[in-house]
DNA sequence: AGTTGGATGGTCT
DNA sequence: GACCATCCAACTG
């Protein structure tokens, strides 16, 4: 599991660096929404806002640990694959090949392929990820879980954002997954 | 095992 | 018209 925070209007590497637009609107809405973009022309990114209305803030989902359900995210990387332009037989069984070989614990390891795996796209933007009706949610810990060790690093390709604010350690992770994304981090 | 470059389109100055 | 909160194949050694 791992996450990068977004601290509001003055945090230079958020989008709402340049104030409230068509696309990042949700993030000035109430918290426990959903907020998802599109980066490099093909990856979506799921967010999840996180500071009452007026404070634009949010929290990259980077990378999260299949605990069920691997199969169904093959499937749906797969399905995302199948978009490409270019689709001979030959490519898809290649693809259908790679899936099988990746472990599970690698099957949502990026911003991007988060919402691969779960089949994600911007038209869940707006979505209540705290409502427990939700196809997409999050909930809370388990009553038996340990509260995880989290470890920090500054977050990853936001370089245009500047001295001030492109090395703070809000890049989070739990300590020793073996489902995070991009370069190690401390701990 | 590490590096490089192509894919691809929305968003903002 | 430039720039991306990325991923992966195709190289190098």
């Amino acid at each position: 599991m791992e996450v990068e925070a977004y601290v509001g209007e003055t945090d230079l590497a958020s989008h709402a660096r340049f104030g409230r637009t068509p696309r990042n609107a949700v993030m000035f809405g109430p918290p426990g929404i959903a907020y998802v973009y599109l980066v490099y022309g093909m990856h979506d990114c799921l967010n999840i806002v996180t500071e009452p209305p007026g404070t634009a803030a949010a929290v990259l989902v980077r990378a999260v640990e299949p605990l069920e359900g691997a199969d169904a995210m093959r499937e749906a990387r797969l399905r995302r694959l199948g978009r490409r332009k270019r689709l001979d037989d030959g490519a898809i069984a290649r693809d259908r090949d790679r899936l099988a070989r990746l472990p599970t614990e690698r099957l949502a390891s990026g911003p991007g392929l988060v919402c691969a795996a779960f089949d994600i796209d911007r038209s869940m933007t707006g979505v209540d990820l705290c409502d427990p009706s939700s196809a997409l949610r999050v909930e809370p810990r388990g009553p038996g879980d340990p509260e995880p060790l989290i470890v920090a690093g500054p977050r990853v390709g936001v370089a245009y954002a500047g001295e001030g604010w492109a090395h703070r350690p809000w890049r989070l992770a739990v300590a020793h997954s073996p489902s995070v994304s991009g370069p190690p981090l401390g701990g």
